[in-house]
DNA sequence: CAATAGTTGTTATTTTATTAACAATTCTTC
DNA sequence: GAAGAATTGTTAATAAAATAACAACTATTG
């Protein structure tokens, strides 16, 4: 017999699979939409149609979460939004610095969705003297000296890279020492850490190459 | 008695696993650099732990480009780095539009890198006036309906979606009527489109969601 | 010039992820 | 209220990816 448990808490044993949290955030968007149109109830036939993928695919990511869903009525809209978004720890503030106020670095101080998603850029670091004490919205950009003064004031353990090429070990040096647990790097730059920080790479490359390859195959 | 055969073009059968795919930017970003430090030769073994990986699927994702190593020296990094960008396709210079020239927009067109990596944005679209007729970069920015006179001048079959949520349905529509061939979509919300149509989601929000679990775990 | 160690590249194994099959449930219709 | 259809959720099978094992090769060293 096997034991359930109750699996209110992902600190429990269960790996979820990492293909699944990375689908939760768009079924989250389109369970959103449904509920802006006004639908309480959906299937998981319905959500694969929409994502072109097998059904028995959605049940499982969505059990992980611990949802229920009701034989011949589906999953209910509400809690399914309710309950990612607490899976996904979606509904906490966990603060954020992020170096290098560049273009996209602007872009994502400016992008609100990340506000709404668990993430909260609390301040901004450049080297640039022409950016250092200047504002994006309502967040402040600093030199790297102030940083020990700040992270008093101000506790983060996220850091975004969105330096120049080249910058990205260097600036994830400075994150691990100042104390940052977690390192979202948005250069193509591999960057060497301690084994108990977190970094997570995002490459648009990455995303150019499959496109590119697919589209001229 | 398999037939290796010449694999300068992956147009031949064999499928690329696409996280080779993902892989190889990295990889080549991590050879220029290595370029510039002046450094002629690099092992699998080397590679794999810059990458903190198995040194056996660095040679696995290299084989699939068609380079060669030598024993006992390893790969020529000018080899490499001319491969690898052959292999991408980042040595062409394929046309994009794309729609929705808000902060990530703008970020997308100034960001100099996408150049280097075989694709050109050669125009904008909004359908707010006040961003209409400006330029980004050298870039122009154009209503929806300028489509048609502009895609004669220049063809374009990659289409870059950076609306608001809630509008990327609508714009890929578009899109695909007037014959856009892949769509890269960094909105969260899944888009419907014809089978022949590729499309890419780039959604940073899987990024976090990995990010957030991990930091919590 | 033989022995050694570092290295590629292939094949086999294991692990992980996806898809298929099916049993159990329950709403709806006749 | 019985029959049928739609749906969940679990277990089994398949497919894909990563890792391990190993054979072949070649610079370097003694």
């Amino acid at each position: 017999m096997k034991v359930r448990g109750n699996n209110n808490h992902k600190s429990m044993g269960g790996q979820v699979p990492e293909p699944t949290l990375r689908r939760l955030p768009g079924y989250l968007s389109y369970f959103k939409s449904l509920k802006i149109n006004g639908i309480e109830h959906v299937s998981s036939s319905q959500i694969a149609s929409t994502f072109n993928m097998d059904a028995t695919l959605v049940t499982k990511d969505l059990s992980h979460t611990g949802i229920k869903g009701r034989t011949k009525i589906g999953y209910n809209v509400d809690k399914l939004i309710e309950t990612i978004i607490v899976f996904l720890d979606f509904n906490t503030h966990e603060n954020a610095f992020l170096f290098g106020v560049g273009n996209l670095g602007k872009a994502l101080i400016n992008y609100d969705g990340l506000k709404h998603y668990g993430l909260k850029i609390v301040a901004g670091f450049d080297v640039d003297p022409r950016v250092i004490n200047t504002s994006v919205k309502d967040v402040k950009v600093y030199g790297v000296d102030d940083f020990r003064d700040l992270s008093r004031k101000i506790p983060a353990r996220i850091g975004i890279i969105t330096t120049p090429d080249g910058k990205a070990q260097e600036t994830a040096d400075y994150m691990v020492a100042w104390g940052i647990k977690a390192i979202w790097n948005f250069t193509p730059q591999s960057i060497k850490v301690p084994d108990n920080i977190v970094v997570e790479n995002t490459s648009i490359y990455s995303d150019l190459a499959v496109i590119l390859n697919k589209l001229n195959k």
